[in-house]
DNA sequence: CCCTTCTATGAATCGTGCT
DNA sequence: CAGCACGATTCATAGAAGG
């Protein structure tokens, strides 16, 4: 039986074709669709609005779904995030990331969809964001966190730290939004050891190595032909 | 000229009673409305809520306005914010403390009463937290935080980081949920040097205790005679 | 030509991690 | 070991496109 599995396509129809119940733990980092107070700024490119003016050409390939407005955003994640209910085993976790701007509409898109919402993590990215004179910087990221159902005793699991602390790792990334592996390995731990993880927006994969590193098993789901090769050969490396 | 004033009363109507575009940030902790999935926990004492079960006796006198449900909670704050929004100058600071259960619901009554949400700022209140087998620990809790206005620049602040790890217990605690000043001086500096700074939930006055040893004005409002006097105790000495 | 909408460009901030 | 590029940015402005 193999370990992890990938599926390349559009989030809504692959999730229609994955089995009822199947398990222990979503985690996942859609496209925020934020970046930006004007509708113009949103529809750029993501290698254009993620980037610095002047910056050296932006090594990473540019992904899509991470333009839609507020009402449109909402909608997106209440359909992806029922399907995502069907497929999630009675007491199973999931966890979404998402951005300061995001976080209410992705805390009412989960409990629309029918989970708990039972709390938010925090990825301190430390000093390395953006200062600004006389503002606070945006220095964490969030991880809305919930359940379906009532949350199971997990006496087999240690009790797991409500925030991390790790810079934005540039040496090993391979998306521009990539998330730090060490990161992604803090998070799968709400997974018990042998489960399954499903991450619908899975990008370069750090989700999937992150379970290939601590015995979890991994689903993926992603959009891209790039990014979806990228993960496949990340997660052969992991898991073998 | 006094350095600092205090009010004694209902903050809606002590509002009321203050001068238009006269403070140049807003800092302050309202009553959260929050802890417990259901009513009944909502609406126990203060004193009860807040406390385990088995723990020694609470030491802290009770506090009002702490048991309103999700739709008046955001009615009333909506209001309390549209009368602070009116005292605040033009390109001033608000920051407003809350947990995750109640962050989206203080960032609609911000943009509500008028200002522009700008950011969430985290106070990591490290391992204090209570621990769970296999679930996340609610490690941080969260300032909301805007302007009335666009951002104007302040050439003569620092860069200013967007998270402060720092113990709940640090420093000694005045009520129950007070803020260690540690945090308060943090967050203080969003206000320019010899600056006004309101706070209309005072407590037992930690933010200003924060501004007296940072040189910034303070002017605060609190409901309970209790606290009024205790805030007044340790103002007189930090602004001694 | 007026008005709205979209696109492109440029400046600024500082600790960190890579070269 | 000393520099240098960079950041799921923010804000302002100028010009092009379209009716």
């Amino acid at each position: 039986m193999t370990e992890f599995v990938t599926y390349q396509g559009d989030a809504l129809a692959r999730l229609a074709e994955l089995p009822s119940e199947h398990y222990d733990a979503v985690i996942t980092d859609p496209p925020y669709s934020s970046g930006g107070t004007f509708r113009s700024d949103r529809q750029q490119a993501t290698g254009q609005k993620y980037t610095q003016t002047g910056e050296k050409k932006n090594p990473f390939s540019d992904f899509p779904g991470d333009n839609r407005d507020g009402r449109s955003f909402l909608y997106w994640m209440t359909l992806v995030l029922s399907e995502t209910y069907r497929v999630t085993k009675n007491g199973g976790t999931i966890a979404l990331f998402t951005d300061w701007r995001q976080l209410p509409t992705v805390s009412d898109a989960l409990q629309a969809a029918g989970f708990v919402w039972r709390g938010v993590y925090v990825w301190d990215k430390t000093l390395a964001a953006r200062p600004r004179k006389g503002y606070f910087r945006q220095q964490a990221e969030f991880v809305v966190w919930g359940s379906k159902g009532p949350l199971p005793a997990k006496p087999e699991l240690p009790a797991l730290p409500g925030l991390t602390t790790c810079s934005v790792n540039k040496g090993g990334r391979f998306h521009q939004t990539g998330k730090p592996v060490e990161l992604m390995k803090a998070i799968v731990q709400v997974c018990p050891e042998g489960g399954t993880v499903l991450d619908p927006f899975m990008g370069s994969g750090s989700t999937g190595v992150a379970c290939g590193e601590l015995g979890r098993k991994f689903h993926g789901i992603e959009y891209t032909d790039h990014y979806h090769e990228v993960a496949r050969e990340r997660l052969a490396q992991a898991f073998q």
